[in-house]
DNA sequence: TTAGTAATGTTATAATATAACATTGACTTA
DNA sequence: TAAGTCAATGTTATATTATAACATTACTAA
């Protein structure tokens, strides 16, 4: 008999969990889709992306620049936005509008409309897929507005601070 | 017998419309909820306010204090950012954040998670709330998570802009 | 009155983002 | 191999969006 599927976990970026892992695991799954899109895999790409993959907070471009600059990389501004500019367009980075900041994309490769969750006290993000956020919206709206683009972002308290508050 | 109510036209915004109107029912909303809540309706929020209710197209900080100073007003940064600031936290304006830029609430005195509609071809933008969006998020989202504040824009083609390009 | 206060005015600067052009280095191909 | 091409990165300058800090005004309340 099959074992039950466990629906996924989408608050493990909140949770203590094996971050290495989680880490190597991005970045195997990054390169490979360098490789499989003929894409050049630069070391300042590669670079902001490890920079992005840290601890599921996001990161401002000037950030970003401060940490490429202890790192060696040239450090003015197009610098960060090009790379990022690129990253975003190849589906390996999300803009977080709220925040002005950017992340890693927890689902690369495929082009998808993400839905970010965002903790205000631990400043932490996770990326939810439609299926995990349950969002649909109505017949109605499709047939007035055809929607090419969403920007879905919850702002609130994760589960870990839930659990912290409470004591 | 009671007439059968139809849907709400929620693409109003997008398709001609009696705008004075339109304006005129806002802007005495905006003047009855100031009464109501005592709250003190001074020239320069009444301007900022007007502004917005123009066509339905949300204004940048920088292009409301082009239009204050065609009128007299002062027309320094913190003039604009301070009157939004109180027109948003009293529910009377909302920011949009892909386009960095203000739109007049369609619901105003009620706090509301709004949800718009932003064409991008002719720019202008439409609110709707969360029955007319047809918007839910699952049971599960909620208990890993305590949503606070939602922003939900989403970007396309209006009906009116759809109509046109057809042809 | 005068002291308090909300609103507006003013100056300066912070934070975020892009335009425009120069240089480098890898790859092509004559 | 030398010249040409092009993507990536480097550099300088500037645009756009937003806030900090303090001054003035004008109404209100002892
Ligand atoms: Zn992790
Ligand atoms: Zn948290
Ligand atoms: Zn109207
Ligand atoms: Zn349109």
């Amino acid at each position: 008999m099959k074992k039950k599927q466990t629906s996924p976990n989408i608050s493990k970026n909140f949770m203590d969990h094996n971050h290495d892992l989680c880490f190597e695991s991005a970045l195997k799954d990054f390169k490979q889709h360098f490789i499989e899109k003929e894409l050049k895999l630069t070391p300042l790409r590669l670079k902001v992306f490890q920079l992005l993959l840290k601890d599921h907070r996001p990161l401002g471009a000037y950030q970003i620049l401060d940490l490429l600059r202890k790192d060696g990389f040239s450090s003015t501004p197009p610098i960060a936005y090009r790379v990022l500019d690129f990253l975003i367009e190849h589906g390996f980075v999300h803009k977080i509008k709220k925040l002005n900041a950017f992340v890693a994309c927890s689902h690369p490769g495929n082009s998808h409309s993400p839905t970010f969750m965002i903790c205000r006290k631990c400043e932490k993000v996770a990326e939810i897929n439609e299926k995990e956020s349950g969002l649909k919206f109505n017949k109605e709206t499709s047939s007035e507005f055809k929607i090419e683009e969403a920007i879905i972002e919850l702002i609130g308290i994760c589960k870990n601070c839930t659990k912290i508050e409470v004591i």
